[in-house]
DNA sequence: TTCTAATGTAATTCT
DNA sequence: AGAATTACATTAGT
């Protein structure tokens, strides 16, 4: 990793994104500013029809009866769209707790998923029973599974391969131990 | 995050590590202690046939004539297999370095990859120049990018979304501004 | 509110 | 040098 600083201070970034918080709001203008402009790429893979990313929880779009496939290819990087992620944002801050006094639960998650300092963030995993269950027999044998086991985990509980990193439960040597002996009996 | 420790001592470790390694050095019997039987996953899913997960890299089997699927599929957790990374493994690492004195790189490599604690670790990614450079530019832009962010750019790229997670530049708020107004001039 | 998945960050290991 | 991992703190979803 870098060892340059990636934070500026948190003043600094309050400030700044007061001055394009207040920018943008008097902008409605949809941007076209995407990725493929940036990157250049354009005028790759142009005449095969890419796969979409797996993304099941997008709804966005779906309910709109608009392109499904237009939104979720195309326009990553808009100006209205999830640009950064930080933790001050006054305003919109302001306007969430006013939402939630006025309307009901559902509504509120509908305007919350519309800001963009709620978005970005992939959506909380909700392991099944099962899954977790599994996790926690392997990881009680062994801490630090491999990316094999990662791999082989993931493909057997129907998870992503990093969704399987953390350590969900403290293990002993010993417990490995036993099942060692289990394995090889003397 | 559990706030359990999860780390034993290191001398527990260590002595643990030492009878499990003499143990196992005296039994060469393959163990069948895979993951099916932890987790009791054979019973379903049985007369489908599962997709291979991605790892393109494995050359254990590939070479030798036998069923790759076979080992692919089955032998994840196995007692000669990566059942633990460890730092502390003093036996192994003496004989490591007393490999590395008598015998040629190909030999050591061969040699370090059948050592349970060289094993386990996903590949190296060796990133292509395009890829640098569209990353560099993506996070010059945005260095926290949401999971549509990252997803877009995994497939744009050819990599999986996982990989994009650390900033690979510093960047300042004020070119997160300058693209702002580029995009909405005022 | 509690629990915990997702994330940010630094330190470390290894290629 | 830099990608992969571990550890730990923080944020936020249910």
């Amino acid at each position: 990793m870098a060892s340059t600083s990636l934070c500026a201070s948190d003043t600094a970034v309050s400030q700044n994104l007061q001055k394009v918080s207040s920018f943008v709001e008097t902008k409605t203008t949809h941007c076209s500013f995407s990725i493929e402009s940036i990157l250049g790429l354009e005028q790759k893979k142009d005449g095969i029809p890419v796969a979409k990313p797996h993304r099941p929880w997008m709804d966005t779009c779906n309910n709109l009866g608009e392109d499904t496939s237009q939104c979720l290819q195309t326009p990553v990087i808009s100006c209205e769209g999830p640009l950064f992620h930080v933790n001050s944002y006054p305003m919109l801050e302001e306007r969430v707790l006013k939402c939630e006094k006025y309307f009901s639960a559902t509504e509120r998650l509908s305007y919350k998923r519309e800001l963009s300092w709620y978005r970005g963030r992939r959506p909380r995993t909700a392991f099944t029973r099962n899954q977790i269950e599994a996790l926690e027999n392997v990881f009680r044998v062994n801490s630090y599974p491999g990316i094999d086991v990662r791999e082989e985990l993931a493909h057997k509980l129907e998870l992503d391969e990093d969704r399987i990193q953390s350590p969900l439960l403290s293990g002993t040597d010993m417990t490995f131990i036993a099942v060692i002996l289990q394995c090889h009996p003397p």
